[in-house]
DNA sequence: TTATCAATTGATAATGAATCTAAATTACGA
DNA sequence: TCGTAATTTAGATTCATTATCAATTGATAA
């Protein structure tokens, strides 16, 4: 679960007990993020935040959610196009819609399938990326 | 199974078959990427058709793979980084080699999971995708 | 507090992938 | 062989991301 923070002190707790500056910038981001379940890209938290905070740059935002990922806070996600950010660092899937572009959590399929003919490699991690129309987009 | 072209003739059926027209570059990518297993990049595929095919625009090798995907002659892979191109259309799943980056077909999971918490979704296709390291990097 | 200093920031440049443009060429059917 | 629409090409263009680096600032200790 991606937990919402409340207060600046309880994130700014979370970047120092990561050996992270706790910075506004980070803060912003880092709030931001936690509470977002749409997997949003770097352009787009930055457009969300800059409102708000016109002197922030893009290239912090980047440069946050490299730190954020390093201190597995958060988890970039390769779907195509832009990558996309996840604060969800618990093992998860998605479903990606074709025709909107929605992108749903999905639980952890409970069959996490043993592909054969992969001898000698070593699995690390498995990526399940569900393709296909979400319920809005599907009509019915 | 992916097929390699024997002869120029060949391909070119395929080409018309599939209504396009039957160029040298068509050709040349057709014929370079059936029997290639490496999953490469477009500038992959240019730099080795470069050499003997001096002219050739990079273009070019986008708008073929292009078409060649709107024709189902092959597919393209987003694994982060530049989009790779597949010439087995035939459904399977790819281990990515974190160290060396090497992509192994997979044969396609057995058990594809079915995912709770899908309600609404239709599901066109399912991406598996396995991370880890292959034989060579593991050591052993 | 204040001083210190390495970490961080932000503006901008640089890179890389992919698409677009428009002019020149070409496959192919008449 | 000819005419024409499809295709190719080089270069410009867009978009995502990373690199650069001087200026700023958070954390720590005096
Ligand atoms: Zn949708
Ligand atoms: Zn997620
Ligand atoms: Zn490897
Ligand atoms: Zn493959």
């Amino acid at each position: 679960m991606n937990r919402i923070f409340q207060s600046e002190q309880e994130a700014a707790a979370v970047l120092r007990d990561a050996g992270l500056k706790a910075t506004p910038q980070r803060l912003a981001i880092l709030r931001a993020l936690s509470g977002d379940v749409t997997h949003p890209t770097a352009q787009e938290l930055y457009e969300r935040l800059a409102t708000h905070f016109p002197a922030l740059s893009v290239a912090t935002v980047y440069n946050t959610l490299a730190a954020l990922t390093r201190v597995e806070r958060c988890r970039p996600l390769d779907l195509g196009g832009p990558a996309r950010f996840d604060p969800n660092v618990a093992p998860h899937d998605h479903a990606v819609c074709e025709r909107c572009g929605e992108i749903r959590d999905v639980k952890a399929a409970e069959t996490r399938p043993k592909p054969r003919a992969l001898t000698g490699f070593s699995v690390r991690r498995v990526e399940h990326i569900y393709r296909g129309l979400c319920a809005k987009c599907a009509g019915t």
